[in-house]
DNA sequence: AGCATCGTTGTTATAACATATCAATGCCCA
DNA sequence: TGGGCATTGATATGTTATAACAACGATGCT
């Protein structure tokens, strides 16, 4: 729960409206979402923030939805090549996203204390690592752009 | 081996400032490089690219310094928080720092083919990123850049 | 319908990364 | 010379992630 984008908004419109968005995609792409992935993908995003693959697995398994790591992993891995969800390295964790279907290079706000997320865009081509990667001859695949700290409701509790 | 920082340069000489630098650092601000740490720092330089703590244990208890995880990771934890090495966190590894002592919001060019690192610097607060922290109220405290993709040595070769 | 194919799921096992805890040592300084 | 504190040694365990293979199931072809 808690603060998604660092906002109130309507959790329940949200969620349904983004797994519109993702079914869309999928069929569009031909991609299976399954009750599995699909079952994956809506916590996520109930969630909003940060998970773990064995938090996943926990409310997984409670479902009877598999109960081994891989079948978490399997799913966040398809989510994620998907663009359907994304992967904080920082954090060892994954979050739904928020507006699948764009082409994204996603940067993300993190809060440490309650550990909700929020999704912005980069483009990495434009950053001055992109200078640095044009000047040194390398070639940028993918790029992880992650900012840890405070979100406005966590500043105000102090924590 | 390899690309540092993707061109060639003298390695040993590399090394050698670069330590030489660490020990000021230590010596102006009281702290201790003792001999895990040192030799953590040089394996790390010597290496000059991404290396996990399970490698870097094994380089040091190859040399009679210590055969627990611990041992590595306290190291590491002391030449990260000094600002001697860095944590890539897309790879769970670390790299030894090539300009410590400048306070620094580094940025990673990560070779997924040979894990050489070339590092760059960055201003969160400048970026996009920044932009949308201000905007949503969140307050940055450290920030990931990291991007992957293949260097110019990897490209030829084909990898 | 029969059946081949291929993606998905179930399951076991293990690899890789990281930390908690507590005892022992060694350094600095009053 | 002894108290305090940072560091190291060692055991155990926790957390994150993947390899490997068997079984299932949807799809498409004839």
């Amino acid at each position: 729960m808690s603060a998604i984008e660092f906002r109130d908004h309507d959790h329940a419109a949200c969620m349904r409206s983004t797994m519109q968005a993702a079914e869309a995609q999928c069929a569009a792409r031909g991609l299976r979402l399954t009750p599995v992935r699909r079952r994956a993908l809506e916590i996520l995003l109930a969630e909003h923030r940060a998970l773990g693959a064995y938090g996943l697995l926990a409310h997984l398994s409670a479902e009877g939805l598999g109960a081994q790591p891989p079948v978490a992993y399997r799913a966040l891995d398809f989510l994620v090549k998907a663009g359907l969800a994304h992967k904080i390295e920082a954090l060892n964790a994954y979050v739904g996203c928020v507006h699948p279907g764009e082409d994204h290079a996603p940067a993300f706000l993190i809060c440490r204390s309650c550990r909700s997320v929020a999704e912005a865009e980069t483009s990495p081509t434009k950053s001055r690592l992109g200078d640095a990667a044009r000047a040194a001859g390398f070639r940028i695949e993918r790029s992880v752009v992650e900012a840890e700290g405070l979100c406005p409701a966590c500043q105000e509790t102090g924590a």
